[in-house]
RNA sequence: GGCUCGGUAGCUCAGCGGUAGAGCGGGGGACUCAUAAGCCCUAGGUCGCAGGUUCAAAUCCUGCCCGAGUCACCA
């Protein structure tokens, strides 16, 4: 049982093209998850990219380079988006490894065997130019809607998972588990599609290469070879001890548009391997950028690595998750993510430690006072435990406003103590117990902002001189009056300067 | 077109049957340790529109308007 770890993961990203804040936007949610979970004890980020399909073999044909070395270029600098946003994968998979790939085609015999697979007809109005699929209804004048060029009907043998065969089972593990799909809003359209019925799906591709190949020709639908990749990466059929310590997992996060595909097709396909479906799936919201959709077309796709290098990566983090309910749609906009990082990062966090590391230099040469002031022990105590339930339910932005009442208070604190009239007035007691307050505040504040602002966590610790010891268990870093009387604070630079306009 | 979700103070949103709330921005005040930050006070908004149920409706029902999403092999 406690050999059992939390497992999250984010979807792989299909990289037809450039990262851009979205993707971080996911990655992020998920490591806050991972950190959080790894005080508590074992946990496992599996992030990844997608690399097989039509889109990517175009893309790199435009590039002028082979598939596989668009792949490795791309999956570079995916990576080094994850590390620029400080994401704290376990592992990273791409869909183009052996690993993954041999264990499709074990799937693929396994289904068959199993006989959750059969062969049936693919057919449907083909543009060849676009490569894409039209339903009858979506043609224009009987021509493709997207290029106004004639489809030509096509009829291709294909294999076809036998979905339709779980749509009960589907439904009744709705039914029973109503925080299988989250947030309330997916889960309900996801039980309406569920109701309105389900087809069967075609898993193998004929008319193209870049794909799994698959024994007696075709390749693997991309969808399907993505999808096992939340199993092949904890070695489903390779390692079973390992397997078994991380599945199922814990919550898929997932962007709202494939929550078809993990919520209906992904659990039916692992029923159908045997194995249980993860715990839960987590649809998040869009992220627009000034109300609009993000995409080439409006102009309005930003670099993430700009954006990061300009607010810094922990002001990008604070911002996503502080900004907006996580299942719910927001906007980005420069100026709010000015205004957040000013008002709540600089004013109000950066500045209590500035202000707090000054006063103790001043009046106490740095040292942590020997007087443990108590009531902010009995006003936080359950701090850690209602931030953590916030967490856990990804409510990010919930968690945020608990610590930030914690912020408030200190920085309430000072104003009504006034400690520079404290000191003039030489009530030494009572100065130590308010030094020793804000200290110790700040210490909690670094435990708890460890997971979403990780780098600016550990320099709060680091300023106040307390040793490394983030990730340490909440229950028992968050106790208070555990911080050392005597030691030395450092200061330092202001954590979040302040940005001009 | 069907379905889902939303439309509450300038902005972002909470409230979801009992005489309208928070944060930010804006305005005022007292201080001075601090990143001209922090603290205190201040928001008089037809709660999208029109009906209905109720002693009582942002809060339930109906219709409409506006926005977003989704509709099956479309990364």
């Amino acid at each position: 049982m406690s050999d059992r770890a939390y497992y999250v993961t984010t979807p792989i990203y299909y990289i037809n093209s450039v990262p851009h804040i979205g993707h971080a936007y996911t990655s992020i949610a998920a490591d806050v998850l991972a950190r959080y979970a790894r005080t508590r004890g074992q946990a496992f980020l599996l992030t990844g990219t997608d690399e097989h399909g039509q889109k990517v073999a175009n893309a790199a044909a435009e590039a002028g380079v082979s598939p596989q070395a668009w792949t490795d270029r791309m999956a570079a600098t995916w990576q080094s988006l994850c590390r620029r946003y400080e994401i704290s994968y376990d592992d990273f998979i791409r869909t183009t490894e052996e690993r993954h790939q041999s264990v499709c085609v074990e799937v693929f015999e396994r289904l068959k065997v199993s006989g959750d697979i059969y062969v049936g007809k693919y057919e449907g109005w083909y543009c060849t130019y676009d490569e894409t699929f039209w339903l009858e209804s979506k043609l224009v004048d009987g021509r493709c809607p997207e290029c106004r060029r004639d489809v030509q009907w096509l009829s291709e043998d294909n294999w076809f998972f036998a979905l339709s065969r779980y749509r009960d089972r589907l439904l009744e593990h709705y039914r029973t588990h109503p925080d299988f799909v989250r947030p309330q809003r997916a889960y309900n359209e996801m039980l309406a599609t569920l109701e309105g019925g389900l087809d069967d799906l075609c898993i193998s591709r004929t008319n193209l290469d870049w794909g799994v190949p698959l024994p007696g020709g075709g390749v693997m639908y991309v969808w399907l070879d993505a999808l096992l990749n939340y199993i092949t990466a904890i070695g489903w059929s390779r390692d079973e001890e390992r397997f078994r310590r991380y599945w199922p997992a814990d919550v898929h996060l997932i962007g709202k548009e494939i929550a078809r595909f993990h919520t209906i097709i992904w659990p039916a396909v692992l029923w159908a391997l045997g194995l249980p479906e993860p715990k839960s799936i987590f649809a998040h919201g869009w992220l627009t950028i000034e109300g609009e959709k993000i995409s080439k077309s409006r102009g309005n796709v930003f670099d993430p690595f700009a954006t990061a290098d300009f607010f810094g990566a922990d002001t990008v983090r604070y911002f996503l998750l502080r900004e907006a309910p996580f299942g719910a749609d927001f906007s980005w906009s420069d100026e709010k993510v000015r205004q957040r990082r000013n008002s709540d990062l600089g004013n109000d966090l950066g500045n209590l430690l500035r202000r707090s590391l000054t006063m103790l230099q001043r009046y106490r040469d740095g040292i942590v006072p020997p007087v443990a002031g108590a009531s902010f022990g009995e006003r936080f105590g359950d701090l850690g435990e209602r931030t953590a339930g916030r967490i856990v339910e990804l409510d990010f932005r919930g968690a945020l406003a608990e610590i930030w009442e914690l912020v408030s208070a200190l920085n309430r604190a000072i104003d009504e103590q006034k400690p520079w009239r404290l000191y003039e007035q030489g009530a030494q007691h009572e100065l130590d117990a308010l030094l020793y307050t804000l200290c110790e505040g700040l210490r909690w504040l670094g435990h708890l902002l460890a997971p979403f602002i990780p780098a600016k966590a550990a320099e709060i610790h680091q300023q106040l001189g307390v040793g490394d010891e983030l990730g340490r268990n909440w229950n028992e870093a968050l106790r208070w009056g555990d911080l050392t009387a005597g030691q030395q604070t450092r200061g330092g630079e202001p954590l979040f300067p302040r940005l001009l306009d």
